[in-house]
Parts: C-alpha cells; sequence; structure tokens
DNA sequence: TTTGACTGTGACACCGGTGTCATAATATTT
DNA sequence: AAATATTATGACACCGGTGTCACAGTCAAA
C-alpha cells in the first residue's frame, strides 16, 4: 500500500530512473527490451507519474484556465463543454475563473490567478478577448492564450471565432423576407465585439434592403434577460409598434416574448421575435424562438486544442479561424399581419 | 527578468531558504527584525511562492474537483458558483470534472482522475453523493471529500443538503390550499435522492388532506427538460385531466407550460403548473413558475468550506446540515377552475 | 583492425519548495 | 554565576519527476 513512485519502478525493473522516466515520455533511445521490462513493472506496481512532480520539473501544470465573465450563464457551460473535451482528449485539466473586474484590477486579478496557479495557457471568452491591455499583458508575460469569439487581430494569437456579423445579417434577412419593415433591434454588451458585429449585420440587411435605419427602433441592451425585460418595455410602448423585434441573443428575446406574451399580444401573429446564440431557452419556451446556432461548443474547443498544442510544440503556427453559424427558425417568427 | 524564487529571496535577505518558508507559513520562531527584513524582501523582489513546488513538497495540489452529471445545466453553474466562492475565500482552486459513467466504469474513471490531478479533495454532486461504492471507494482511498444534497448517511462525512421532502410537501400544500385534488407529479432521475424525497413529500401532502394517491398520476421523468415533454404529453393526455402538475424540477415543469400553451390550454386557468428548484427558467417564461427555491450555492459552498476545513485541520469534526428551502409563488399556479 | 558514428544507459544536478534535526543565541531558573 | 529551558537559525535531505552529460557497447565505414 506504498505510494509507487518512479524510484520504486527503476528498482523493481532493475533499471535507473531516467530509463523509465524515458519509457514514460516515449523517449528514443530505449531498447525494446528494457522498454518491455519497464512496462511490466508499471502494469504489476499500477504506476501512474505524479503530475505535479513532473510540473515542477518541466514548470508546467497541465492546468488550463478558462476566463469568463457573461450575463449568459448557458452560454459559459456551452464553453466549458468544449474546453473540458478539448482537455480531456489532451490529459489537462480545466479551471473556471469567473472574473468582473476591469482595467488594472484586471490585470492584477489575472496576474494573481497566474500566480497562484500556475496556469500553462488560458482561455479568453467573451468580452476578455477583446481587452488589449489584457492581450498585451499576456504576450508580454509570454502566457500562451486563445480567444474565442473576438474580434480578429492583425497578430499570430490563436483566436476561433464564428460570423457574427453574418448571423445577424440573414437573421435580418429572413424578417425582412417575411415582410417586416419595422424591425427593432436590442444590442448586447458594450464591450463585446459581437455586439457591434450584430449590430452591423442588421444594418447591412436593411440597407441591403432600401430600410431607412431608425434610431428610435435600436436599444441598449447587455446580454442580460434582466436587461432584455427594460429593452422590450421601451420598444414594445413604441407608437406605431415594430413589427418584430431581433434581440442579440436569445435570453433577450425571451424577455421581449415574456413581456409581450403579458401584454396579451400574440407571438408572432401581433409581433415576430428573433434571438441569437441557440441557447437551450429558445426551444424551452413557446413559442420556439428563431434564432442564429452558433457552435459555441465546437469553437472552444478548436481554441483549446490549439492552445494544448501551442503550448506542447510552441513553433507550431498558430492560426485565427472563422466558422459559420445558421439559422434555425422556430415560431415565433412569421409573414408580418398586413 | 529573471524568476524569483524562494533562494533569490533568502540571498537577498541573507537568511537561509528555511527562514523564508518559515515566514512564508507564518510559523513561529523567527524574529520580528528578521521577519520584516524577508517581509521588505518579498514586495522588492515581487515575489509568490510556486504552488508546484509547494505542492510536491506537501503532497497538495490545492486543488478541489467537482464531480457532476447532471441533466440540468442551469443546477451545475450554480454549483460551480457556491464552489467557486468557497474556493476562492481559501486560495484553491476549482477542477470540473463531468463524468457520465457508472458502476465498475465510474470508480476507474475517478481513479484515473485522483491519479493525473492529485486533488485535495473531492464535492460529489447530484447524484455521486448517493453511490454508496464510490463513497467507500474515497473512503478507502483516504480522498477528503463532501456531498452535497445527497441522502443523510449515518457516518461523519461532510454532507450539505436542502429538506427536498419538506419542500415537495409544500408546495404539494400550496396546489391543495387552491382546491385542486388531482394533482399530476413528475419524478426525477431514479439515481439522485432528492427524486424519492420529492415524491415522499408529495405524497405527505395528498395523505395529510385524505387525497387518495392515484398511480396513474405519476410520471417517470429525469430532470431534464426532454423528459418533461414527454410526461407532460401522457399527463395532458389524461382523461379526465388532471387540474395541477407539480413537476419535480424547473425544467420538466417549463415542458409541461410549453406543451399545455402549443395545445392552447391557459395556465394557471385551465391547469397549475408548479416546479422545484428556482432555476432561472422559472422567472424566464410566462406565466412564471411557482416553485421551491434550494438555496443550492450556499449548500455548495458550505461542503466546499468545509471540505477545505478539514483537508487543512483534519482533526475538525465534519457535520452534516440540511438548509431549508422556501416556496415561491408566481403566476403559473392558482385556485382551480370550479 | 582501427576509426568514427550512433545507440543505450546511468550518475547526478536540478525544479522550488518543506520537514527534521543540530546548534547557536538568548532567556529563565536555581 | 552556573545550569537549564527556550527561541532563532541554518544545513541538509527529501518530494518525484526531468535535463545534461559522460560513457560503454554496437555497428558500419575506412
Amino acid at each position: 500500500m506504498k505510494k509507487v513512485t518512479i524510484n520504486s519502478v527503476a528498482s523493481h525493473a532493475g533499471v535507473s530512473k531516467k530509463t523509465v522516466s524515458r519509457v514514460l515520455n516515449n523517449e528514443p533511445n530505449v531498447s525494446a527490451a528494457t522498454r518491455e521490462k519497464v512496462l511490466a513493472v508499471f502494469k504489476e506496481l499500477d504506476y501512474t507519474p505524479n503530475p505535479i512532480a513532473r510540473g515542477l520539473a518541466q514548470n508546467r501544470s497541465f492546468i488550463i484556465g478558462c476566463l469568463y465573465d457573461n450575463p449568459s450563464k448557458s452560454y459559459i457551460t456551452r464553453v466549458q463543454t468544449g474546453a473540458l473535451a478539448a482537455c480531456q482528449e489532451n490529459n489537462y485539466n480545466l479551471l473556471i475563473h469567473p472574473c468582473e473586474y476591469r482595467g488594472e484590477a484586471l490585470i492584477s486579478n489575472v496576474e494573481q490567478l497566474l500566480q497562484t496557479s500556475r496556469l500553462d495557457g488560458i482561455v479568453l471568452t467573451p468580452p476578455f478577448g477583446d481587452f488589449p491591455e489584457l492581450v498585451e499583458f499576456l504576450t508580454a508575460k509570454k502566457i500562451p492564450f486563445a480567444r474565442v469569439a473576438s474580434a480578429i487581430l492583425q497578430d499570430e494569437s490563436i483566436s476561433v471565432r464564428s460570423n457574427d456579423e453574418q448571423g445577424a445579417f440573414e437573421i435580418t434577412e429572413h424578417l425582412i423576407s417575411l415582410g417586416h419593415k419595422s424591425i427593432a433591434f436590442i444590442k448586447g454588451h458594450p464591450d463585446h465585439s459581437a455586439t457591434q458585429q450584430r449590430f452591423k449585420g442588421y444594418r447591412r440587411a436593411l440597407a441591403n434592403h432600401n430600410i431607412e435605419f431608425d434610431e428610435r427602433l435600436v436599444e441598449e441592451g447587455n446580454f442580460s434577460y434582466h436587461s432584455g425585460v427594460d429593452s422590450a418595455r421601451s420598444i414594445l410602448d413604441l407608437s406605431p409598434r415594430p413589427t418584430a423585434v431581433f434581440a442579440s441573443n436569445d435570453y433577450m428575446a425571451a424577455a421581449v416574448l415574456k413581456l409581450a406574451t403579458q401584454r396579451q399580444l400574440r407571438v408572432p401573429d401581433d409581433i415576430s421575435i428573433a434571438g441569437f446564440d441557440n441557447a437551450p431557452i429558445a426551444r424551452h419556451i413557446w413559442p420556439g424562438l428563431t434564432t442564429i446556432a452558433q457552435p459555441v461548443e465546437e469553437m472552444t474547443k478548436l481554441a483549446v486544442t490549439q492552445l494544448i498544442n501551442h503550448i506542447t510544440e510552441p513553433q507550431e503556427q498558430p492560426f485565427q479561424i472563422t466558422l459559420e453559424s445558421r439559422l434555425i427558425t422556430r415560431e415565433s417568427t412569421a409573414r408580418v399581419n398586413p
């Protein structure tokens, strides 16, 4: 019942620690016979290397940190799912670090995180990938990082995003194709680059059909359900009332739906509602929300996989990639009532 | 820009490593003058100890693992929030480990987790706290653990739960007080002890008012939204249709609400719906769900705090505690229509 | 047969802390 | 003042791995 270490394996197999280490790491220059012998002892003693000792020797922790501050819990869950998938495939662990700081405090908070846990790399989820000070700080400290769903940077960092502008364009086009001309828009959190992108897509679709942009139809949200309620109130109070609302995420869209229903409006007959993200809530409510499905899990998994590759093989060229999103139509949008 | 280690601090301060270590750990037997001097060097060199090295020496990782397999994502989010709060207060990190295995495979999966990450302790969230083989395994391996929302065991382990039976009793009483006599019930996942507890509370309330228990009104769910849809279908097809439905969690209740609305039933006029947990969705939909609020974050925080205390001071007596839940009435329940 | 290149192996230092123990310095008791 | 107890400090081994380098053995080329 004693602890099995590299030393016990070495003495059992009658070889040196270093040779055991070579077998462990699949290093060359070990004869087939020796390798067999050591592997047999691994089995016999049920040996597994101590990752902490390994970490100390190599100055690695085998831990990836995930930094987030997002009002949408389901988004975080999806990010975690993707990150975990990548970690498990590579024998890494995932440390989660919610963080609400900004500016100076953010930097020192992250600095402390790095000092107390010696992360091998860090995933920046929205909005952190869009904070230049943070990106510069990590670059200066030589901490590998990957950005998820952030704006494109003209550098060599790892970044995986989806095409928010195009998604917003398509869903707005969808509404327009149903005859809507007065389409309200609820913006997301101003810190998130997706917020600008989605707004741009909305405006491009309007322009594409020569629908005049009307500033009164635009509300400032922050991706939270609560902000959706506030925005919905303003929008539903407008006169004339818009025939459709496009909210920058599904939580806010759900808020619009709730308020509209509370006010005895029929959705989609009296007003169409569209969201973004394809969060679980989009199909948990009635009517189901028309929305844009983003491959959040896939994006994060790709980002973390690349991050781990980069940690193990720093010479490999990192790449930035943009995944496609797709329109999902449900019951919350319909042809405008004449 | 060199790395600052305990050695550099020691030579800078003109003392031995060990003395620096003493200052670091607030050990006694260091003169005030020496302590001052060392602390000054800490500041000057901006020193922070390497947790990996410390971990190797003490055979600790400063990491708590959180084991989960729960169809309700929002529940996990809340668990994480509570666990993180406790970890941050104690300079621990949280490693998340979703795991869908059962029986033998579960044990070997957890064994591997422990081997590859040397967790200092582990939080068992539902349903894992109710798996005797797992509890025995961890006890045998002497891995400290805490159970959240699991059944009471007659031992000295750490456990924090809420009173599911009482909560279910109260919400059923609430429905009965509104005149309902035909109340359908949707069970949760059979692996979760809460499932039995909530069912017991439901039956106790019925018995309390001499309402005969009718097996046809009971559906097997598993806490997922999808299972709620299936159960809802059976229930709404019953004739006569029950006047109320009590689902064992809010996701399943939301599914009932969606299906009922889809079928043109008015909630709560035609049918009352009650849930459990007070998940975000309970207030994101219309009508809002009457439900039982459980202090999930608080429970988990308490459990993890106690777990960390137990790791640091193993002599302290662990305790089991049951927190209270409370009824939240919203729009989804109303007096039965005569 | 000698030379040089290459393969397989182990000794040993090192990563950055902590634990043990001996000893020097100081305080207390007799 | 001497004997004893207490406090402060450092030397050194240790945690369990990896990196460096020296060296013996093997094999092909000269």
